[in-house]
RNA sequence: GUGAGCGUAGCUCAACUGGUUAGAGCACCGGACUGUGGAUUCGGAGGUUGGGGGUUCGAAGCCCCUCGCUCACCCCA
C-alpha cells in the first residue's frame, strides 16, 4: 500500500482547508455567536475530540444511524476503543457527571464551537469533518427554556442576516407515551404495506416514523391516514407542548408544527425543533435540537433533564451574507538597507500601538512596493527613504483617497487610529 | 453504503467528427518607469489533460479500472 513517490499530499475526503479570506468570516461568526450565547448566560465548555466509543453508543444511541454507520472509531495503542465525537451532547453530559458540576451553584448553561466527525458521504452542506456551535441547558424542565432557546436561535440567525428561515417544532413524547404511539403507527403502516415502496416496507420494522419522509406519492397518500404523535402525547407531554407553543407566540415567533420532525438521535423526549433555510439545498437544517430528559440518568448520573441544539457552522456560513470589511493595515515601503532597518523599528512602534503593520523585506523598487500595498489592499502606505530618515518624517499615504502627508511617526499613528 | 453528472494552467474556459509541439482571458513574476499604487504595453513562468491500463499509425476526446469533486438517496449539522 505504498504511495507513488511524487504524489502530492492531499486532504482527506470530506475534509477541507479554511483559507484566509474565508477564515476571517469564520472568526467573525464565532465571535458573534460567543457574544450572543454569553448574553443568555451560557459559558464555554471544552471537552476532548475523542471519547470512549461506549459513550456515544450509550448516549447517541445504538440504533441511531450515527452510531451504526457514521463513527470514526479506532483502537489506540492500549487497545481502548475510541471514537472521534460525532456530536457533542454525550461529551457534555459525561463531563457534568464526572466533574459533579450539578453540585455547583453555577448555571448549567454551556456552549461550544468546534469540529465533529462523521463518516458520511459528502455532499452539499455535509462533510466528514464539520463544525458545530452547540448549546445545552441542564436542570430546567419547564417549557420556558425550550422557548427561550428557540428564540435565541431565531434571533441570532436574524442578526446574522440569514434569510428565508423557518422554525419547525414537534413533540416526540416521552418513554411513557411514545411506545404506545409506536405500536399504533406500526400496525397502521402494516395495514398499508401493499401500497408502500420497498424502502418504506423495511421502515415499518426499523423506524416507522421515517415513512413520513418518503417522497413517493403512493407512500405519501398512505401516510396521510397514519396516526400523528401529537395525538398520542400523555397529559404531561401534551401540556408541555402546549405551553411551549404559546410561549413561542408570546415571543412573536412564527413556527409550524411538523409531526414528521423526528430527529435521528435516539435520546430526544418531548420538544424537538429545527430551523431551516431554503437556500441550503437538500440538507436544509441550519440547526436542530431538542430535549433529552433521560440521558443524564441513563449514564448513571443524577436525574437531571437537558435541552439544547447544534448548529452547523458550514451551513450557517453558507447562508450568511458576506460582510467584507475593508482591511485596516499599514504597508511600510522602504528604500535601501538603512531604510529597511528604520522600517523595522517603525513597524515595532506601530504594532505596539495597535496598528496592524506589514512590511516585505524584498529589495523591490518603490513603485513595486506601492503596487504591492495596493494589491494587498492596505489602508495606508508609509514611505521610508533617505530623506525621510534624515528629517524623521515619513510620507503617509491614504491608499483609498490617495492623499499623502509628510508626518512624524506620532502623527502617523494619530491619523491611522483616529 | 446506493445512484447520477463532472475532472484540461492558481481561476474561468477553448482545442472541428480521434490528427503536428494542448491554447486564451484573468491572476502571478519581470521589463518599459533610476522616489509613489490602480492604467497601458512587452515579455516570462506555469500542464505527464486527476491517476493507471487498454483500443489505435495516432487519445484531452473512445473502452475498463481507480481516485477526487458535485448533486441526490439513506441520514444528519
Amino acid at each position: 500500500m505504498s504511495q507513488s513517490k511524487n504524489k502530492e499530499p492531499s486532504s482527506i475526503k470530506g475534509t477541507r482547508d479554511i483559507l484566509p479570506p474565508e477564515s476571517r468570516k469564520w472568526q467573525k461568526a464565532e465571535r458573534f455567536l460567543q457574544r450572543i450565547f454569553e448574553s443568555y448566560g451560557y459559558k464555554e465548555i471544552r471537552t476532548p475530540v475523542f471519547e470512549s466509543t461506549e459513550l456515544f453508543e450509550k448516549g447517541t444511541g445504538e440504533t441511531s444511524d450515527v452510531v451504526i454507520k457514521e463513527m470514526y472509531t479506532f483502537a489506540d495503542k492500549g487497545g481502548r476503543s475510541l471514537t472521534l465525537r460525532p456530536e457533542y451532547t454525550p461529551s457534555i453530559v459525561r463531563s457534568i457527571i464526572e466533574n459533579r458540576l450539578y453540585l455547583k451553584p453555577d448555571l448549567m448553561r454551556f456552549y461550544f464551537i468546534g469540529p465533529m466527525f462523521r463518516y458520511d458521504k459528502p455532499q452539499k452542506g455535509r462533510y466528514r469533518q464539520f463544525h458545530q456551535a452547540d448549546i445545552e441547558v441542564f436542570g430546567e424542565k419547564d417549557p420556558e427554556v425550550d422557548a427561550e432557546i428557540v428564540e435565541m436561535a431565531y434571533t441570532l440567525l436574524k442578526k446574522l442576516g440569514v434569510k428565508n428561515i423557518k422554525i419547525l417544532i414537534n413533540s416526540v413524547g416521552c418513554r411513557k407515551c411514545r411506545p404506545e404511539y409506536h405500536k399504533k403507527l406500526k400496525t397502521e403502516a402494516e395495514k398499508q404495506r401493499a401500497r408502500l415502496c420497498e424502502d418504506c416496507r423495511r421502515k415499518i420494522d426499523t423506524n416507522p416514523l421515517r415513512i413520513f419522509d418518503c417522497k413517493k406519492d403512493t407512500c405519501r397518500n398512505a401516510a396521510l391516514g397514519f396516526p400523528k404523535i401529537t395525538d398520542f402525547l400523555c397529559a404531561e407531554c401534551q401540556s408541555h407542548f402546549e405551553k411551549f407553543r404559546s410561549l413561542l407566540d408570546f415571543y412573536g415567533l412564527k413556527y409550524s408544527v411538523d409531526p414528521q420532525l423526528v430527529r435521528g438521535l435516539d435520546y430526544y423526549t418531548k420538544t424537538t425543533f429545527e430551523i431551516t433555510s431554503s437556500k441550503l439545498g437538500a440538507q436544509d437544517a441550519v440547526l436542530g435540537g431538542g430535549r433529552y430528559d433521560e440521558m443524564m440518568k441513563d449514564f448513571g448520573g443524577p436525574d437531571i433533564c437537558g435541552i439544547g441544539f447544534a448548529m452547523g457552522m458550514e451551513r450557517l456560513l453558507s447562508v450568511m451574507p458576506d460582510i467584507d470589511e475593508p482591511e485596516k493595515f499599514l504597508y511600510i515601503v522602504h528604500i535601501g538597507e538603512e531604510a529597511k532597518k528604520v522600517s523595522m523599528k517603525l513597524a515595532q512602534y506601530f504594532r505596539e500601538n495597535g496598528v496592524e503593520c506589514v512590511l516585505e523585506y524584498k529589495d523591490r523598487k518603490l513603485k513595486k512596493q506601492m503596487s504591492r500595498a495596493d494589491k494587498l489592499k492596505a489602508a495606508w502606505s508609509l514611505v521610508v527613504g533617505e530623506e525621510e530618515i534624515e528629517k524623521n518624517k515619513y510620507q503617509l499615504k491614504d491608499m483609498r483617497t490617495g492623499d499623502q502627508k509628510e508626518v512624524t511617526k506620532e502623527e502617523a499613528l494619530k491619523r491611522m487610529i483616529g
